[in-house]
DNA sequence: CGATATTTGATATGGTCCATAACAATTATC
DNA sequence: GATAATTGTTATGGACCATATCAAATATCG
């Protein structure tokens, strides 16, 4: 609460600093100096990640898919037959917060759950065919605005240099 | 709610596909094919911040910061005398969640807010002298810790492209 | 000048995502 | 056959993010 003698003093010379450059009405503010911040890789990885992910938002935007959601049905499709524990956990979700998500996929017919014939415990995942016409179409969204964006960011050889690396982070850090 | 037909269908299949290979007791379940999930920028990205966030916090454990709040000490540092709105918005975040991320740090006396003489609406920011010691004592640990495991998994040169790509991504997409 | 609009920090609030505990049904273990 | 473990589920709380709103201070403009 309270404010050191040296916080205090150090703060009269930085309200002294702005008196001198009072900006005039119109003037545009300075731009801050990111200094460091901009050779952080969490700083630049955060804000990379917020602007491909609002992207692809964009450009599924037609089909209602959110980045989750996405994967989910990828990796529903390569690997049908799966119960919910396996798809959860391989995506990094919890079961209890994959329950809401199928809940919502599963209202809009896009995947199922049946009950298997194994292990009555278990649900088994499954793409009804609404969900694979939809898959489809958003893959084919995605490859040619969402990816294509970054080949002419990057160029093809950058990109997948750069998911190569980001790859390794992902596994091995 | 209802399983479609053909949903039916594929899941009698997917149902019996399970039945032929019921794993004996103690073998290990067969890893998922992730297939073209490992190409999506999005999945990858967002999988390798988590990790990198993850690293930084345990790093920084014994100083008790999150990224966010190490960007907010580099920053304020770098800029002495600028405004909560200033501050804020260049790191992203909006001015109504910024009050208590520095209520924190200032319980903390780790920075401290001055109102302005020139425009006492306005709070300036600095950083205390504890402050500006904790963010030096963050900077190696980051440094010799959290940046030195980098380097170590993709290489110099190879961290710096991967910055620099990541920072176009963020500015450029 | 003075009325109106804008800006700044702050509060309240709601949404989404993430994590943990607990439970019933089912299956595995011994 | 008693006990333990697993699966899907619910409930719940925390962290983060976004919007509306407010009082105080300042800017704008008649």
């Amino acid at each position: 609460m309270t404010v050191s003698k040296t916080a205090e003093k150090s703060a009269e010379k930085a309200a002294e600093a702005t008196k001198g450059r009072k900006d005039p009405p119109e003037a545009l503010a300075e731009a801050l100096q990111l200094g460091e911040l901009s050779e952080q890789l969490g700083y630049v990885l955060k804000r990379a990640q917020l602007k491909v992910f609002e992207n692809f938002l964009r450009c599924v935007a037609s089909l209602q898919l959110t980045p989750a959601q996405f994967s989910v049905l990828l990796l529903v499709e390569k690997n049908p037959g799966r119960n919910q524990t396996e798809i959860a956990s391989t995506l990094g979700i919890l079961r209890p917060n994959f329950v809401a998500m199928l809940d919502n996929l599963e209202s809009r017919d896009l995947c199922a759950r049946i009950r298997s014939t194994n292990d009555r415990r278990s649900h088994i995942l499954v793409l009804t065919d609404k969900g694979k016409a939809v898959l489809a179409r958003a893959k084919k969204l995605v490859a040619s605005k969402h990816e294509a964006r970054l080949n002419d960011l990057l160029g093809t050889a950058n990109r997948e240099a750069l998911i190569a690396m980001l790859s390794k982070i992902a596994n091995e850090f």
